[in-house]
This record gives C-alpha cells, sequence and structure tokens, in this order.
DNA sequence: CACCAAATTTAGTCTAACCTAAATATTGAT
DNA sequence: ATCAATATTTAGGTTAGACTAAATTTGGTG
C-alpha cells in the first residue's frame, strides 16, 4: 500500500493523535515529553513530516502542529495495532493489564496485516482493550469513548469507570488491587478541596478508597444520573 | 541482562550461526548474498562486533568469521524466538507453514523475554518448529538434527523427511501440495545423473514426484536401513 | 611462478534520528 | 507597552547502517 515508515515516524503520528484529541493542536514540548526526546529533535521531525508528499501533518512555526487526514490515518493503523496487541496478549497470553502496554509498543510497528486480522478473528472483533480504550475499527473509524474525567466528580456522583490510561504499569497495579477498572460502578463519597482527593466507594467493595489528584487525572467515567429523590 | 543489540546486529549473527553450522567459517560474500546487502557492509559491520567487549566473532582478514561463545548465545536466542514465533503463527494463529518464516524475521527482534515464556507454556515446551528444524532450548542449547541431505539418497533408499529450509514460500507452498513435510515417510525410485533429479514415492501418496536438486539440496532426511533381504 | 579473476577491504558518502548549546520568538504579568 | 520566563528553532555534531567506486589480497592456472 503505503511506501513504509520508520518505528520513529509512527510514534510521533500516534502521540500526535492523541495530544490532539484532547487540545485542538500539539505543540513541539508536549511532544518531545510523550516520546521523552529533546525540543530540537521534535522541531526536526516536524518539518519532516509536514514537507512529505502528502504531507502527514501541518506545521506553524511556534504553533504547534495538527495531523492531516493522511497522518491521522496512518496514526489510526497503529492505534488500532496497539490496542488489539493489548488485548490479545492480555486474552490470550494472559498477561496482566499493566504488563501489556510496553509490549504492543514495539509489537505495533512490526506486525503484518495477516497478523491483525488474524487476532481480529481470534478476538473476535473487539471494541475495547483491556484499559476500556477504543480500537479502531477495521476501516478505521474510532468509537466514540467516554471523556469525562473522574477529577471532575463531586461527592453524591455515580457513574461508572469507563478507561484508565495505561502508560503507568505502577498506577495499573495499585488501581487494580482495589477494584478501579473499567465497567466497575461507583459513587463518590467526598472531596477534598484542598488536596483534591476524591473518595470513592466502588460497588462490590468492602471499603472506600481515596484517590488523588494524579490519579484522577488519568480516569474517565461516565456518569449515572441519580434517581430522582423528590 | 545484556545492553540492547540493534535488530541489524541481531540478523548477522543469526545468519552467521546457520552459515558456520555447514562450513567451518562464514565469508563475507555468504553473508553479504544471504542477507542482501552489499559485502563492504559486511566487512565494516563485522570489523565491528569483533571490537565489541567482549567480541561476539573472531575476525581474520579475507578469511571470514566464526562466532565467539558470546556471539553464539546471541543467535541462538533470537534462532529460539523465531522458531518458537513460527510455530506459534503456526498453531495458534492459524498460519500456513509458508507464511510464518517472514513474520517471525520481523518479530524476533521485539519480543520480550515474558512473551517468549508465555508462547513456550502455550505450545507445550515444543523442540521442533513448523518446517521441521529444532528449537533451541529454553537454557539454549541445540537439540541435534538430521544433516543428511536428500539429494544425497539413491534409488532403493528409504526414510523421513526431517527439516525443510524455509526461506522460500513458494517452494514450500509446492513440498506441501506433494507431502514433502516433516515426518512423511519416502522411497526413492529413481536418480538421473544427467540432471540430478530423483523420482520418490511419499508414504500414502498416489503418485510418485520428481525433485530437481534446488529442490533436494533444501530437504534432509533421516535414513531407514532397508530391512535384511538375503 | 607469474598473472588474472574473484573475493575482500578501504575510502568516501548518504540518510535517519537523535543530541547540546546558542539564538530567537511568544506570552503573560506588571 | 516592556520585559522576563518559557517555548521553540537553528546550528552544528554523533551514531548506526547502508551504498559506490577504487584499491588490494588471494588462489588457481598456464
Ligand atoms: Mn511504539
Ligand atoms: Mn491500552
Ligand atoms: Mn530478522
Ligand atoms: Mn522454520
Amino acid at each position: 500500500m503505503r511506501d513504509e515508515l520508520t518505528h520513529a515516524v509512527e510514534d510521533y503520528l500516534k502521540i500526535i493523535y492523541d495530544l490532539t484529541q484532547s487540545q485542538g493542536r500539539a505543540s513541539t514540548t508536549q511532544i518531545a515529553t510523550a516520546l521523552e526526546v529533546t525540543p530540537a529533535s521534535v522541531t526536526g521531525m516536524i518539518k519532516k513530516l509536514a514537507a512529505t508528499c502528502p504531507p502527514l501533518l501541518e506545521y506553524q512555526r511556534h504553533r504547534g502542529v495538527v495531523l492531516t487526514p493522511e497522518g491521522e490515518k496512518i496514526a489510526l493503523e497503529i492505534i488500532r495495532h496497539h490496542r488489539l496487541l493489548e488485548l490479545f496478549l492480555y486474552e490470550t497470553l494472559g498477561y496482566s493489564w499493566d504488563e501489556v502496554d510496553a509490549e504492543a509498543d514495539r509489537l505495533e510497528h512490526v506486525i503484518s496485516e495477516e497478523f491483525e486480522s488474524r487476532i481480529t478473528a481470534v478476538l473476535g472483533d473487539p471494541t475495547h482493550d483491556p484499559h476500556g480504550d477504543p480500537i479502531p475499527s477495521p476501516d478505521l473509524e474510532m468509537p466514540s469513548h467516554a471523556t469525562l474525567c473522574l477529577r471532575e466528580l463531586r461527592p453524591k456522583q455515580s457513574g461508572t469507570i469507563q478507561r484508565v490510561r495505561d502508560g503507568d504499569a505502577e498506577l495499573l497495579r495499585f488501581l487494580h488491587a482495589h477494584g478501579v477498572v473499567p465497567q466497575a460502578g461507583f459513587t463518590v463519597l467526598a472531596y477534598e478541596p484542598f488536596d483534591g482527593n476524591l473518595t470513592l466507594q466502588i460497588e462490590g467493595r468492602p471499603a472506600p478508597v481515596v484517590l488523588g489528584p494524579r490519579v484522577t487525572r488519568q480516569i474517565f467515567v461516565e456518569r449515572i444520573e441519580e434517581e430522582q429523590i423528590p
């Protein structure tokens, strides 16, 4: 199909896709932080990616980048590989949910379309990875997903955990130990304005858990409206 | 354990291991041909690999290379990855035996020891890949394997197919279509000295098959001594 | 035993992707 | 509006791994 892209280019596009989902554009420094390279390296790479034919991103000096449709397509292919692989490692090979991200980060660049379609079949055309993130469909449509951050909720509000950022393995082990996993129901019991801590009762758990903002920022939820009490 | 090696280095060591199994040393040109790079590139790389601490191979100008024990250990790790992956793709994901080599050639460099041990468990600690090649054990001992080439056999001699070189997908499809697969029993019916053709009756097959030397050179067998007829 | 063809090495380039240090642009606070 | 802090770009350099073209070594043959 397309001429081969390097792993580095694929990682840039994947990260830029993520960053531009939240904000409108991705800045040099944000990209550099996410990829653990220097801002100078990012400037060099994005200039190159903006100069390809067709361009993979649109770049304005000092103003960051957005992906072009071509760049977005490639980003979605890689994200599909990544999330399918995570689920495959989790379901078929018995990995725990804190181990899959690192392995998928390397495998995503080397599997063939054949491999992709074989594991899709084994997994039954799945729509979500082990952290609740949506898997782009085979024709690269990204399913809609929860954007409400747990950090925004306040006491008495209820909901279900939808997805959890998967970059930090230690955080994932902590959350798993407390039952904070996709589909878990919860109610907010308390909020501390000073430190931003939230106390949560997870459904079916013996005791509540207290989560700081560094944690709640990584978790996305769906609200369940309280039954109206007159 | 060891500081990361590049994919290129791993491919050099893997190929050099293969070449030195047949002959004593691997020449620059042989390595270049196998890796599809120029001889000049090979000279550059082997000088570097001979100069590492500890050296991964022993190099004499104009005289080719042999692996050191350290180089051989790395080669065996990669070969173990490769053959386990081939079997995994074949058994678990349903690949055909002509598709697995190309996919494993890319995956072998990126899977973790975790991945290796998970698929080892799924496959039940296997000893042979889909082409009959031996899989080095977890502590990197290479099982013994057939070294008798089918090309050497002559009429009336019988044996079983043990392994088939896996680099050429088209050849593998051809052999599969004629039942020339590991463990198949056969008897040589005829030999043509002029063109080197062998006519083989494969056990359980309706008709004999004629194989030229380009093919029989790729196949290794075990003899079965004929029952003594007085 | 000298010479030629083949194999191999040397020398000089190239690209991809990273880096550091220095220069410059942007922005928000006075 | 000014200026310092921050963000970004430029300039110059490194490493890995490849290439081509030009030397050089080797080994077999006349
Ligand atoms: Mn990656
Ligand atoms: Mn994930
Ligand atoms: Mn390889
Ligand atoms: Mn094989």
